[in-house]
DNA sequence: TACCGTGATGACACCAAGTGACATAAGGCG
DNA sequence: CGCCTTATGTCACTTGGTGTCATCACGGTA
């Protein structure tokens, strides 16, 4: 039931801006901080992981941990937006003619292949998330703040207000099942063909 | 994009236990801290309310009140297994014959007028909600665990698992939509047509 | 009547999340 | 050289949430 992966962590775009700089302080505070969180909360569990424990594994403070995440939740979802902006741009680039369902389909089928291709980091921080309810309740946030972003490219693709909101739901609820069954070790079939099996379930489902 | 009326807060269902007994204490802690709570939530709004003045204001201990609830959302969405309950009863309720998505359609009518009966409290918590994002937050948990009981409804009906899900999650998606047209002062009309204008127009967006 | 168990509450200490205010240090730049 | 910027550290503080023990009135029982 819970997504784990929305987020593209690991991917520490922050070190590109260091680069070119003399290193002032160890490179990549964000990045690190990151992986301290996975790590830790993989070994011991979300609860029995303090901040100031986090931030120690980083070498820096308490205090710089919340100047990067806003809580100890973030830290596993930041980069979230990057999805949503691959969904928008994946929904905007389909051709005018597609029905709006079939926008969003292309868009599932875009954060397919990226998934896809870290599917380790994805199943591990799946584990973590399905550890722990507050941070499936997290995640519940992300994919509505996903299903809003959908729903306003939808509109500016001129989609009336009640579809295009049920319509970018119901695509998220496809993902989700399909992402679900992805992360079942006992199922190894590709998600994009998960994604299109459960599209292709929802139109059964709802046609009168 | 918040529900906010999930829960009956103010049934007190706990006072009719406490009736015939000689009153030890106040009677109806909890219902007191219920609308201790909703008050001080409304008036300063949820951040600026801190537990122990709920629990002040209700003639009690911070310590009492978190013998009630698990922490300071919940007294928000206390009673929302009710609503659980009627729909999973809803669902079980209707012939064997009519459809998955017209099972879930009947309990979305049920759930409807049960509103309709408490549209005032309805609203107001739909504002306290909507002025705060972990609430919000809150609500989704509440909207995907009624969710989750809908798709099991609807397996005991014999439904396959991947449509199970799919169609418990896309009849809450227009219940929500509904749901948050029908708290806007600006559009008048009852809940059930709302709900039954959402429908049609989700069947009419996933139709091939 | 004296005693005991029980259940709701209070008192208190404690931990950890999160914030605000200020200090520090090193680099860039005029 | 000195100033500004920027990332970090320090420290104190609030508050959500929990563990533990005390209290106290009732109801039952001997």
């Amino acid at each position: 039931m819970s997504l784990g992966v929305i987020t593209v962590a690991g991917m520490t775009l922050g070190a590109i801006n260091y680069a070119r700089r003399v290193a002032r302080w160890q490179p990549d505070a964000r990045g690190r901080l990151q992986h301290a969180a996975l790590t830790l909360y993989g070994e011991r569990g979300f609860d029995n992981t303090t901040v100031a424990e986090i931030a120690e594994h980083a070498g820096l403070t308490k205090r710089t941990f919340f100047r990067y995440f806003a809580d100890k939740r973030e830290v596993l979802f930041w980069g979230s937006e990057a999805l949503e902006e691959l969904f928008v741009t994946e929904v905007a680039r389909t051709p005018e003619s597609a029905a709006p369902l079939d926008a969003v389909a292309a868009a599932l089928d875009a954060a397919a292949t990226m998934f896809e291709e870290r599917r380790e980091l994805a199943v591990r921080r799946q584990q973590i998330v399905a550890a722990n309810p507050g941070l499936q309740e997290r995640e519940l946030v992300k994919l509505a703040s996903l299903a809003a972003a959908v729903a306003e490219a939808l509109r500016r693709r001129g989609i009336g207000d009640p579809a295009a909101i049920l319509t970018a739901e119901a695509g998220i609820a496809v993902f989700r099942v399909a992402f679900e069954r992805w992360v079942d070790p006992t199922n190894p079939q590709p998600l994009q063909r998960l994604i299109r099996e459960s599209l292709q379930e929802l139109r059964a489902v709802t046609a009168a």
